[in-house]
DNA sequence: ACCTATTTGTCCGTATGTATG
DNA sequence: CCATACATACGGACAAATAGG
């Protein structure tokens, strides 16, 4: 479970911490089921404050990554396959396109500037 | 703009806040455009920290239910029509794909695909 | 059933950064 | 240049849920 931080960077720490375990996810480094680290242990290991840790970890909550709870920590959702759900809103967000007459172009500026 | 709260409540205080703005632009009683109290008056209004209003505002935010920016405050959005609704989807497309690890590149290709 | 340690959740306080007007 | 107001991050305290003995 490698995470590591630029205190460097712009993007927000937090954010950054999010991202590191949602790339560990992606590759595989951490699979569904498993337990990251604690809070207040990442924290002290990245030399971040506890809420900094926290609040990433919350984000990643809100994207259904992981669950938090309370004596137990953060664990890997299971995921199913969800790929077919990927398509589904892909088509529902072209049939929304269409009907107000946006264009690709405009489309794919939207999504882009979404995903940050 | 009556927003109250309840410390006795269960309920989280952050939660709370956001709930009875919700109810405000609900009910009408604050319009598209209008601007909410700034976090600091309003949490000194309600005896609250600063965190906790801004917590409950960002939040509303999160929904698409206002705009937060420096310096100018909390505005609400002026939603409505469609376009609203296209955002959502493209909000809801980005937290699948991020689910996921699609990177943008990949992303912007199912779509520009799913466009024809 | 009880107690304790662990771990996240909320809230407060303070300081500094940064976009807006 | 300056005041405003949100954004991030740090710190500390206590509450609440969970797990294990």
């Amino acid at each position: 479970m490698l995470i590591r931080i630029d205190p460097a960077s712009p993007a927000p720490l937090f954010e950054q911490v999010a991202a590191s375990v949602r790339r560990a996810i992606a590759d595989g480094g951490v699979a569904p089921g498993d337990r990251l680290p604690g809070a207040r242990d990442l924290a002290a290991s990245l030399d971040l404050n506890v809420h900094t840790v926290l609040r990433g970890y919350q984000l990643l909550r809100e994207e259904g990554l992981i669950e938090l709870r309370r004596g137990r920590g953060a664990v890997v959702v299971a995921d199913g396959g969800r790929r077919g759900r990927l398509q589904e809103v892909v088509r529902a967000l072209v049939v929304e396109a269409r009907r107000l007459g946006v264009s690709t172009d405009e489309l794919v500026t939207l999504v882009t500037k979404e995903m940050g």
